[in-house]
DNA sequence: GCGACAG
DNA sequence: ATCTTGTCGC
């Protein structure tokens, strides 16, 4: 049926953008960059937001939000094809951009190397991490019940990302590799983005500010900021 | 065939 | 993802 054509399609897609990924260190990060999506159930409007932090301050320097509007329903192994347009529309309005951009969802941690944070990756042509909260594909093995334990999360014999303890006694995070940075760099710099909560920094901001944005809180565009928002 | 299944 | 109160555990 219809939905079923546009999978294939998109399936294909998605093969076809992991032959582009490549992998290799970042340096002098200063910025990181969080990207997050809201909506209202039933609701075709999607907010699109993404936060710009100091590295490894975690201090918000700046963000930039919009709207976007879409009737691509979520599918497990697709979220890409939903919210990576919106997320583009939302990057151009940024006229600097983060050197790492962290992800809401996974990166190569999926049946095709093509989890959100990739896709993003590859067609913005940004360094960029996938950061999950809950697993998608590969082995599930839990880490230590300390923070900063973590556990290799294989497929095969294939490496995919790792499942991080940000907090004790709090489940893991799926961390893995987008685009244009390494397996290990992206575990390190999402250990780096670890405050008092168990998700990292930068997805949090970025989930606090586009719901704020949802409720009618803060405005499209782009916005620096100067001193210290006292919104959380 | 059955179960799992990012947001 | 979003809608929601209380409640269990540290």
């Amino acid at each position: 049926m219809y939905d079923d054509y546009n999978f294939q399609q998109a399936t294909a897609l998605q093969i076809e953008l992991a032959k582009q990924l490549k992998f290799k260190l970042v340096e002098n990060v200063t910025t990181i960059g969080g990207a997050d999506i809201s909506f209202n159930k039933n609701s075709s409007t999607m907010f699109a937001g993404i936060v710009i932090l100091s590295y490894p301050e975690m201090v918000l320097k700046s963000y930039a939000l919009e709207t976007f509007e879409t009737d691509f329903p979520y599918k497990p192994g697709f979220l890409g094809f939903k919210e990576v347009p919106a997320l583009l529309k939302v990057w151009d309005l940024i006229p600097n951009k983060p050197d790492i951009l962290v992800l809401d969802g996974n990166g190569i941690l999926h049946p095709r190397r093509m989890g959100v944070a990739s896709h993003f990756g590859i067609l913005a042509n940004q360094p960029t991490i996938g950061c999950a909260k809950s697993i998608l594909y590969g082995d599930n093995h839990l880490p230590a019940n300390s923070k900063y334990a973590t556990a290799e999360i294989n497929s095969n014999s294939d490496l995919l990302g790792f499942a991080l303890r940000t907090k004790e006694k709090c489940k893991p995070v799926y961390v893995s590799a987008g685009h244009l940075i390494t397996q290990v760099q992206s575990l390190e710099i999402i250990k780096n983005c670890i405050g008092n909560y168990r998700i990292p920094e930068p997805t949090r901001n970025a989930h606090e500010t586009v719901n704020a944005f949802r409720l009618g809180d803060l405005k499209a565009g782009y916005h620096e900021v100067n001193q210290p928002l006292t919104l959380f």
